[in-house]
DNA sequence: CATGAATGAGTCTTCATTCAT
DNA sequence: CATGAATGAAGACTCATTCAT
């Protein structure tokens, strides 16, 4: 008796996340999105109760896909699993972006959007403990410079996903070389 | 002859570039801005026009600052511009996240906003053509690896800047600190 | 399926014409009409996306009548013709107090409005042409005086309809007698 | 030791009812007349209490210079007299339009307005009292159809000073055309 | 008197969300 | 479930008018 749904939730997030990129936060509306989807405004209603939940879920979604690469990695290897690391965070160097606008998400109205946010917080700090990880095995194999502070070598390290990629070089690529600087410096 | 202002406009454009670095170009209103001043709202509109020039202008103002730092550097010494340089960006490391929204800002309604964001424009344009001079000079002077394209290294260099100072190091030093890793590189 | 409308957009721009009529442009505002209706002001915004909106489809409504009337008018003997559309005008003599704002309409904000106001316009042109025909054959035919410019038979004729009808004669007598005096001048 | 004033009464009127019949009444704000005046926007109020009272001046004058020469006018030859009360309408043609907005006056917040706009109201009166006076007295000399009721006469007659003078016919001459056009008919 | 500053009331408009069919 | 209609809260902006120097 029900009608069928005319579109998922996943591509009712993909396209979140789309227009959450393109706009932020607060440029993103509900009148926009029914515009790229079929249907109602208020048929979207029947998928997320608000708009928080909405981008909670989105975010939700997509640092979850890095966190399930990044909790399979191998840290056998100290330095290689940095590198790999690297890889997949270039992956999806957006969410760093799409993150960004966390802290404006009203988890008061909503449960379901301040459990979304919990998880997020929660995986932010999974990655970020796993990185400290292996950059504490790594500087006790003497692969790092000993004479910088380890947060300092972390954030210095997570902020490569942010340089800009000026010239397209393709992901593994550009993952490479930006380790290869990172690690052996920009000096002849 | 008149009453006396009951704030100056450069308080005006302080308070403001606090609030939308907190909460980013949609985030901030006319009404937020009231609150943390004195007096009420539609005073405001006798120092600027509209929001738009309120912004415009804020943004004006702070990449101005830095312009003029970085017009008065001496570029003799190429390597060492480079690092005087970084102090200046990171003086104002917020900078970058103040102009993210520049695109935003409505310029078609408002002639003082127009100009102002073409100010804010050219001295992009400065400061980029300030850096890629430094850099080819850099080059030519053999400090910079040769396998490395010259606009990543201009990339790289630049966001060094958006490394989260999370141990809050003393500028100076979080400066000469990041050059050296920059230079050197992570690697012991 | 969906709630029923609690006015229809005709009852809406018979209203608005009303108010423009007794106010003007700036004297109309949303919150008036919003007075004269059931529901919210903010309702009125799913019937007409501004004010220019809904004054540019008043007034194409109100020429659009009347242009149809005078479009189906039988040529053929010019001076009846010129009965006739007396006729047709003095049914809607406020069309010409209701158009003469159609100036202040910003149209460059509404594609909606800017395509009203240019039916207005053609339609405008299209009565003026018509006039200037029938006055054409009229002075042809040596119905008219022909000492007295062209153009000066067809404003002092048009401007016949503004005459107030202080004892209101019933519309098709009024037009009568104005047509008559017209013609045959007030003298005895 | 009262500074002098940089401008007359006179002379701010004049400038207002320029304004005025730009843009009527809502159009014309204090800060659009001040711009047009040496000194600050608020200065005006020296002059007069509030924007009501600037407008219903403007209009108390204008009316005034009508009332002045149609008191003046000898009224012996009744037609002769018609003919020169066209002259005098027409001279001042523009006084109908600026009188249109005389509804709009808030008489209750100012006592000056209110007088103002009384006497506005006397001397309508005492125009259409001295237009009957003379239409009686030319179809008692049988000068007028009498088959015509006198208000429609002193309607039509009234109105033709709104008919558009297209080709911009000087004033005198203007004026014996739409006299002898309204007398003798259009009709050949 | 003249003035620049301050203000509050008023209007337009947007948008997340709820309602009734 | 789906939907178009309705709505209220919020924010931008204008302008007549008052205030303090």
């Amino acid at each position: 008796m029900a009608r069928k749904q005319s579109y998922s939730h996943s591509e009712l997030l993909d396209l979140t996340k789309r227009l959450v990129l393109e706009r932020g936060y607060d440029g993103f509306n509900l009148k926009l999105l029914s515009e790229h989807l079929p249907g109602a405004r208020s048929t979207i209603y029947q998928y997320y109760a608000n708009k928080d939940e909405i981008i909670a879920a989105c975010m939700k979604r997509s640092i979850g896909a890095i966190l399930e690469k990044a909790s399979a990695l191998d840290e056998t290897d100290s330095m290689r699993a940095l590198q790999e690391l690297l890889d997949i965070y270039l992956e999806e160097f957006q969410l760093h972006q799409l993150l960004a606008d966390a802290y404006k998400i009203k988890t008061t109205a909503s449960e379901a959007a301040r459990r979304d946010i919990e998880y997020v917080e929660s995986a932010h700090e999974f990655l970020k403990v796993q990185l400290t990880r292996l950059f504490q095995k790594a500087q006790q194999e003497k692969h790092l410079r000993e004479d910088i502070p380890l947060p300092v070598h972390v954030g210095m390290f997570f902020n490569l996903i942010n340089t800009p990629n000026m010239m397209n070089v393709p992901v593994p690529e550009w993952s490479r070389m930006l380790f290869q600087i990172w690690m052996g410096g920009a000096k002849q």
